[in-house]
DNA sequence: AGAGCACGAGCAATCGTTTTCTCGGAAGCT
DNA sequence: AGCTTCCGAGAAAACGATTGCTCGTGCTCT
């Protein structure tokens, strides 16, 4: 391998003078400098980054750590960090966590012991993982859901106003026993979804049950079943609202089982718009969240961060946007 | 930032004791390990893995550099790639390069400088991003499409073979002027689905011509156009061959503004098999690709390189599903 | 003309580990 | 008892870059 030393010895120039010229820091003889970059394009020179970082104390690496890579939702949020990050230079890491909470914690590890500049966490909402980041003074932006018990920037979607909406536009459409299905208890998202909708049927006055609630990981199989569990009362919901677009695909299939249409014989209205929602008969009404803003906003704020800035924590809350198709709608 | 040396002052000890203590390597005297471990804990100590790196000469860090994060086969590889490396002990960086030989020659060379252990890569096709990997020696694995002109170990999907099947299908349900929408030329899987359209064509004796075909970026705005113009035409197509899932979103929605319906006006066949395929109406019919299993070979065979395995490079191909559902079936 | 200054190049320290080498002491052997 | 051997711990040298500091040269200003 080829170092700086190497490219220093062969254009007859110390180290430093060397690096000087490559980093075009200090002013260098423009000769020496010539020599310098020809004698580094000649010997094919790469720097090593992980020494250069040592030295600096500072790499140019984000970690993005969330719970599912094939989630769209998620993943949009990782293209709209990388657009940020790379323009501004950054590259990122991204991890993948599964919701567990052993491996959101060993990647919090990696992330400081890689030195990384700074971290993007959806968290799973167990307590401490991150206390160790807090102590060397990483940057941290907390996305889709608040780091618990930790002053940090924050970028929220407003599911809880969201989920109320979907719930009241459901009753509007004159469907009279409204279920839903969310996520796991203690997931944050899945909480704040399920208060959503109890606040829509407070706010048209219908009756909120335990027996209309459903909860299953955020994944197909679960919400298929809970689905098919939900449906079999004897007097089962006419409407369901579906926490992600997972389940959605979950709900789906268990009410093609049934024979059940959306729409006609079932209101649905599930979170995340997905590029296929349109081309189902009938299209899937959707709560739209901007998780390409969430990525690219949590990046900005990180990059902040990381440049020095030492205002208060901000939380951000954008808001979701109800996208009414044919299956709310009642023909 | 608590160091090393920190550890060992406070536990009495020399660095080198400390060092070794924490890794367990060379025999330490119990009582100082303890010391040391102790001191460590009490310090809340965290290794600088860019220092141990450096030193070592080697990371646990792999790049996996693919052309679309929100492509859900890409993503399905990710995972893939993610299981087997946590495993095995090493972090995964993601980097998308949309397509773009600039954004991937540029994450290469984040790669290098990063000292990576290796590089999984989908390579856009265009000569000369990786040579300086091979100069480093850094293993390469290319997946999804082959790297024209290198020597590495290569896993692919036989995509060739499935799209003649898929087309020799379409056939076989009576579709008699079938047309085929792929990605943009140069890019290995859409020139390979377009030969393999073509030879299921000749196999069946039916003619090719150009105007049955469509080239577009692997999106869906575009293959929605190409769908829209190929089927403006005085003797239109009947069935369609799709080179991607996310084409295929186009497709349908070019479809369903003609108002054609999948399966009785013009069948449909679609790479990739996604979980919302199932819920159309008809169900789409795809070519089902081993998107997770590209992943764990091609993390296994990156491994191995890592490890110092010295034979030649392997090239597996896997092959493709057919999975008949409703759209390629003339009711 | 002499003093001071600006500039540019190199020496050497530094970042935080791991690892080689050296050395002292204890144990085993004859 | 004296010699070799072994074992474990510490000193110090890496790893490959960046950068503070020093120093020599040449210029300007008084």
């Amino acid at each position: 391998m080829t170092t700086i030393s190497d490219v220093a010895a062969r254009a007859n120039v110390s180290t430093a003078t060397a690096s000087r010229a490559l980093n075009g820091k200090s002013s260098v003889d423009p000769v020496l400098a010539a020599r310098v970059v020809a004698a580094a394009s000649e010997l094919g020179y790469r720097p090593n980054g992980l020494a250069r970082n040592l030295r600096r104390r500072e790499t140019a690496v984000l970690a993005l750590i969330i719970s599912d890579v094939e989630n769209p939702f998620f993943t949009a949020i990782a293209r709209g960090v990388e657009d940020v990050a790379q323009a501004a230079g950054y590259s990122v890491v991204l991890c993948n966590t599964d919701e567990e909470s052993a491996k959101e914690r060993r990647y919090v590890e990696v992330a400081i012991e890689e030195q990384m500049a700074g971290v993007i966490l959806s968290p799973s909402g167990v307590l401490g993982s991150v206390e160790a980041l807090r102590d060397r003074r990483t940057p941290i932006v907390a996305v889709d859901r608040p780091l618990p018990g930790e002053q940090t920037d924050t970028v929220l979607v407003d599911s809880r106003l969201a989920a109320k909406q979907a719930t009241v536009h459901l009753a509007e459409q004159g469907y009279g026993v409204i279920g839903c299905i969310t996520g796991p208890s203690g997931v944050r998202t899945a909480d704040d979804r399920l208060a959503g909708y109890r606040d829509g049927l407070r706010s048209v006055k219908q009756r909120s049950a335990a027996r209309l609630v459903r909860r299953a990981e955020y994944r197909s199989a679960g919400a298929r079943e809970a689905t098919l569990d939900l449906l079999s009362q004897a007097e089962p919901p006419d409407a369901l609202l579906v926490a992600n677009s997972a389940m959605a695909v979950g709900v789906l299939q268990a009410l093609a089982e049934l024979k059940l249409r959306p729409g006609r014989d079932i209101g649905v209205v599930a979170f995340d718009d997905a590029p296929w929602a349109e081309l189902l008969d009938p299209p899937l009404t959707v709560v739209a969240q901007p998780a390409y803003e969430i990525g690219t906003l949590a990046a900005q704020l990180l990059l902040n961060r990381i440049t020095g800035s030492h205002t208060d924590p901000t939380t951000t809350t954008l808001s979701a946007q109800l996208v009414v198709r044919g299956s709310s709608r009642r023909r």
